[in-house]
Parts: structure tokens; C-alpha cells; sequence
DNA sequence: CCAAAGATCTACT
DNA sequence: GTAGATCTTTGGG
């Protein structure tokens, strides 16, 4: 089996095609000390930001300190804290200076489901659905944190957090309203593996 | 300076 | 189904 890199190229067009395109595809978390194992989920659902002209966006209203890397090149890891408590992982998507980006919103574990269970604090039998399904839930699972990881790219090999595609097929795609926004919540923005029971709910 | 909102999750009724 | 946790960022005075 043969798995392969994304190219920063991959993440240049607008979101909302980047974020489809990404449905089927493999988050790779490498292990950050020797009892950890590689974690590895299948992205199941993500959902697409636009810079100007998206009033849900963290860039709507322009550039910040918290968004910077929104504005700057493809390919790169944006990550929040939001309501205090979670961290959203989001890849800039669009070419520097246009701020579009996705919002990894579930994986499928595929691989390191123990590591998963013990950095989510449940236990190794449990329920994978439990484990990366929801934004906050997949950045936990996956070790993910704004101090670590925002602006760090996921398009270069020796990056601790990589996309990566292998010869998995996707077959539908459904697109729905996106989740737990109030500004232009009739957008349908929100991309699923149509039947995966691994998306959030 | 202060107030309010926020791309969520869990526990409990 | 509803509430509470918890804190950073942002915009207004």
C-alpha cells in the first residue's frame, strides 16, 4: 500500500472544494514520546471557510493576531482554542493574502486507538466513535494544541502533523449546513463521507 | 478597561 | 434536552 504527501498545491484552491477533496483522506499524527504510537484517522467531515464574504469566519472582519496564519500560504495548521476548553485543527487553504481555510470536523480512527483512548482519558476498549468524532474531540485524540502546533505546515515530511492520501475511494458526498455557527448558518458548507458513521453528530 | 461571544463537550435531569 | 465548564480574543467606551 502506498501512501503519499499532499502538496501545498493541493491546498491552494477555495475552501469549499478543498474541503471536499479531503473527505477519504489520512490525518497522520506522529508520536511525540516513546509510549505514544503514530496516530493515523481518515478525515470523514470537514467544513469550509471563506476569508471576505463568510461572516461565520474567523477572517471575516480581516486579519488579527489569532488568525494570521490564515493570510499566509496554503497547507499550513491553524489551530484555536475555542470556548475555552477545545482546540479546531484548520488547514489555510487559497494562496497567501486570501484567507480561506478547513475545519477537520471527524476522523475514522484507522490506527493508534489505544494512544487515541489515553490522551481522550477513556479507556482502550471504548467505542472508537468516541474518540475523534467532533473538532474538539479529534484535536485531543490527535494531541493537537494552538502553542504547538498553529502555523506549523502539513504538507512536509518531517512535520509531526501530515495529510497524506493512499488508494482509498470515496464514493458520496453529502453537504450540509455547518455546525454551531449563527452567521450564515444556511450556507451548505459542511461536507460528510455520506453513511459514515464516524461523523459527528 | 471591561464585557461578551465563541467553528464544543460532558454530565445530568 | 439543558446547563455548566473555562479562557482567549476582540471590539467598544
Amino acid at each position: 500500500m502506498s501512501l503519499q504527501l499532499l502538496t501545498p498545491e493541493f491546498f491552494q484552491p477555495p475552501p469549499d472544494q478543498v474541503a471536499q477533496r479531503l473527505l477519504g483522506k489520512l490525518l497522520v499524527r506522529k508520536p511525540e514520546n516513546p509510549e505514544d504510537e503514530t496516530a493515523i484517522g481518515r478525515i470523514v467531515e470537514t467544513e469550509a471557510y471563506f476569508g471576505a464574504d463568510d461572516a461565520a469566519a474567523h477572517a471575516y472582519s480581516g486579519q488579527t493576531p489569532r488568525n494570521a496564519v490564515l493570510f499566509g500560504p496554503p497547507g499550513m495548521a491553524y489551530v484555536y482554542l475555542i470556548y475555552g476548553l477545545h482546540y479546531c485543527l484548520n488547514i489555510s487553504c487559497e494562496p497567501e493574502g486570501k484567507a480561506g481555510c478547513v475545519l477537520l470536523r471527524a476522523v475514522e480512527p484507522v490506527a493508534g486507538l489505544s494512544t487515541m483512548a489515553r490522551r481522550r482519558g477513556l479507556q482502550p476498549g471504548v467505542s472508537p466513535r468516541l474518540l475523534a468524532s467532533g473538532p474538539g474531540r479529534l484535536c485531543q485524540a490527535m494531541a493537537i494544541t494552538r502553542r504547538q502546533h498553529n502555523g506549523i505546515s502539513v504538507t512536509h515530511a518531517a512535520s509531526v502533523l501530515t495529510v497524506m492520501e493512499d488508494e482509498y475511494r470515496v464514493q458520496d458526498i453529502a453537504a450540509t449546513p455547518r455546525i454551531g455557527i449563527r452567521k450564515a448558518a444556511d450556507r451548505l458548507l459542511r461536507f460528510t463521507l455520506a453513511g459514515n458513521s464516524f461523523v459527528s453528530a
